[in-house]
DNA sequence: TGTACATCAGTGAACGCGCGTTCACTGATGTAC
DNA sequence: TGTACATCAGTGAACGCGCGTTCACTGATGTAC
């Protein structure tokens, strides 16, 4: 229905109205589908969500749902998947910690949760997950940490990869609080002083 | 049914079989309940877990339940405040930061969702939640921030307080991390490097 | 290249279960005398 | 202190809605010739 603009043939028993695209267009309505769980996962939760309305989202019907996953669930662990890779995709660009420490500490950021971090947008949720979504989320989290570590400077090897550790600890842990609380000045004071700290390379510097 | 060891009286009708206890009893019931739903909570998360299972948990039937509270979203603020309270008297019990940021960031705490910080079992759930528990939550946090700031040393107030926060966020997004995270190792390396990082009062050391 | 048929992506109705919520009922507690 | 009655905490059945999943059906796409 979204995205008909006009009533498009109906037929008297009111039956399927509209029907077999090409595999071609059949297979970026499977990628729209992910994409879309992506984003709406991100914003309210898994449960928050429902096959009905991220199918709708992505210019579908709730029907054709399991012609293209076996549950749920499924869709769930793809939907991840997939917003890790963004997520990974935007942060490789930066070559500086601090300016990746700062664009993931944005205020942007922290109003846009439906295309920002999963860690920060599902984390509690995804330690409740089956296997799938920790197994990718595990991997991913090893090289984002090796990429951080990487970013630091001075130091023995140990003590960038601890530094690395606490630094991601601390980003998804700010970006958390920012989000949970209820005063916008708080919740920004948090954000600069996340940004502060953990934007140099002097976390921890032991 | 869970705390009848025997087969009660039943009648024919199948009808009620025990009820109307005391005031002090009854009291004693709504606190068992928010104690109950305050640990199911932070085991599942706010839609794994039901009402029946709430009130089962607290050796009651889930008839009751609207008896006591509003809603099931009512009893939710409630057990967020009441494990918020229990949370905060268990840290207040440390007069040194390294100690607190041990036992917050220990293997126990890691295992003990049901009875750990609800920040961390809940962290982006809350963020969705209504008004109440929102704002339960920044004054929880703030008295918490002033609470890390008085046993930091060194350096100016406003230095200690942006430490503090500092330190808070890496508490909660290491445990977030720790849970989130499918290998044991990486697991406990990572409470491991943020002990560490975050334990002394030189995070963020400026 | 054109034609006949098979395939199958998507539709919309329907199913069924779980869960939040309501309700009639019970009988011990609490109260009035 | 004892008795009669009202109150009301808790019970278990039932309701109703939402949502994940299934299914018969459609007709354009894809294929065989």
């Amino acid at each position: 229905m979204a995205l008909v603009i006009y009533p498009v043939k109906g037929n008297a028993t009111g039956k399927a109205e509209r029907m077999r695209v090409s595999r071609e267009k059949a297979a970026e309505n499977r990628e729209r589908i992910v994409d879309t769980a992506a984003r709406l996962f991100r914003e309210t939760g898994f449960d928050g969500v429902g096959v009905d309305e991220i199918m709708n989202g992505a210019g579908l019907t709730h029907g054709g749902f399991y012609g293209h996953f076996g549950s749920k669930e499924d869709l769930a662990v793809e939907a991840v998947l997939r917003a890790l890779q963004r997520s990974a995709e935007r942060q490789g660009r930066f070559t500086d910690l601090g300016d990746l420490v700062s664009d993931y500490l944005s205020e942007r950021h922290r109003a846009d949760r439906a295309n920002g971090c999963p860690i920060a947008a599902l984390g509690a949720d995804i330690a409740r997950q089956g296997a799938g979504i920790r197994r990718g989320l595990t991997a991913h989290l090893r090289a984002y940490l090796n990429r951080v570590a990487q970013l630091l400077r001075g130091g023995t090897a140990s003590s960038r990869r601890k530094r690395a550790i606490a630094t991601l600890a601390g980003m998804v842990g700010a970006l958390t609080l920012a989000r949970a609380v209820d005063d916008p000045t708080l919740s920004t004071e948090i954000l600069a002083a996340a940004r502060d700290t953990f934007g140099r390379s002097a976390v921890g510097g032991s």
